[in-house]
DNA sequence: TTACTTATTGTTAAATTGCAACTAAGTTGG
DNA sequence: CCAACTTAGTTGCAATTTAACAATAAGTAA
């Protein structure tokens, strides 16, 4: 066998000489609506499991995504309008029975957005796309795929974050008052937290700054308006935070 | 357009229609060596990159593979014989750039193996394979791919998560004594732990049971052996372990 | 002015941490 | 046979932190 140059190799290499797997990606994504988790999930227009619902998610366009991310934030976009979520990757899932097509793996990914200005896309050739609430850690329809178990994935990964992380604030508009923020933790954990320990955290953590002259007015005590401050990650804490029980869910 | 059945779509299905990514399971195979932590690599037997060293994987079987854990078990058993490691996936890796092949995605995953008892396989075809000491969350050398950075975000994965759970155990041998699992514990962090402190979570933490007549000897007081107890899975504390500086290291 | 709601600050018992000393149980060497 | 040595494993304790609850402050609305 003649020695062959990392040139030569690459002109002749050619992916459709090999069996392949399907490579997709998938998307899990969360908001708050009506005080509960939701979840967005499309309805399949095309077969394999037409009809049925389904995470929002699709092949990778090897011509026009960049990376992984590009797909994700690709379908995002076109689902929901939003150009800027939280984004993280969630999982792989891949194996030879979860596509009738063929040996399939995807990447999944979850995103948190607000439900405020969210007009969810769908046109006469789009899939039909709605929130489903989140009950008992997934949603009780039968879903395409193997999104069921991706989804329930999904869900551990956020409450497990949720735990120990300023995550949620993803979860609500820009600006915010402390107590609606307390309310998406309890509201994701499914129980509640103590207000003073919660406030604690919050200021330990460094991670909001004070919108000048805003404040949320109600019937009451005006609340301070608070939003993400610039160029702050995600601030991951070193201690649960433990409360007592909940009435509702448990 | 006419009414089709999902029958007669899947007979006509055809993923070579298609631009489909290359989709590969890359490995990061830790373990302890020499009181140091090191990471199994492979020097390239054929182009891309031939001659460099990289972390040893490869591409999915669609016939012989059930799912990516199968694949990335059938790699991690050609190289080091070790059929039941702790594996975890890390994080899926995919871009345009990546791979002069074209556009690749690579699912990876990390390994813990005890060091004992791996001979590390090479034959005439196989490529050569060696243990590298992680320096700085790293390698000194440059690796082939991506790989620098895949096995720059396993090393962080692996330290936070000793931070606060039992996964270490996974780089002994079946039978060990405390004194070594807080060794293990040290070298993985680069920092030294308290002892009634690492105790007593190990107590309260519940996964570990003692050896039947089970010490280790030596020109001292003899040590318990410990294994872990059958069934646990990995245990998580909900608070980090800090400790005072360690000498070496930094 | 009173009722009501939410924000914010205190208070106290319990738990944890960091450090250090102490006891235990072997081996080694004179 | 005994003293020195080494590592295993336990115990003590002061400083700090936390959890859980309670009280007070600051607005709106009737």
């Amino acid at each position: 066998m003649k020695q062959q140059s990392e040139q030569e190799f690459l002109s002749q290499y050619n992916i459709h000489d090999f069996d392949v797997p399907l490579t997709s990606v998938d998307l899990v994504i969360f908001t708050i609506k009506d005080q509960a988790l939701h979840v967005l999930l499309v309805q399949r227009g095309e077969h394999p499991f037409k009809g049925m619902w389904a995470l929002p998610g699709g092949f990778i366009d090897i011509h026009n995504d960049d990376d992984l991310e590009a797909t994700a934030l690709r379908k995002l976009y076109q689902k929901t309008g939003v150009k800027t979520p939280y984004l993280e990757q969630l999982q792989g899932f891949g194996n030879r029975a979860r596509d009738p097509r063929g040996w399939s793996a995807t990447f999944s990914y979850f995103a948190l957005i607000p439900s405020e200005n969210i007009q969810l896309v769908h046109g006469a050739n789009a899939d039909a796309a709605r929130w489903f609430v989140i009950e008992d850690g997934g949603i009780a329809l039968d879903l395409a795929f193997d999104h069921a178990q991706i989804l329930r994935v999904a869900v551990q990964r956020l409450r497990s974050k949720v735990e120990y992380s300023s995550l949620p604030v993803h979860l609500l508009p820009e600006e915010f008052t402390l107590s609606e923020l307390q309310r998406v933790h309890e509201i994701v954990l499914g129980r509640s937290i103590d207000k003073s320990a919660f406030r604690k955290r919050i200021r330990e953590g460094d991670f909001l700054e004070e919108v000048p002259n805003g404040w949320r007015h109600g019937s009451n005590r005006p609340a301070r308006l608070y939003r993400l401050a610039r160029g702050q990650p995600t601030v991951y804490f070193t201690r649960t935070m433990v409360g007592r029980e909940t009435g509702k869910d448990g």
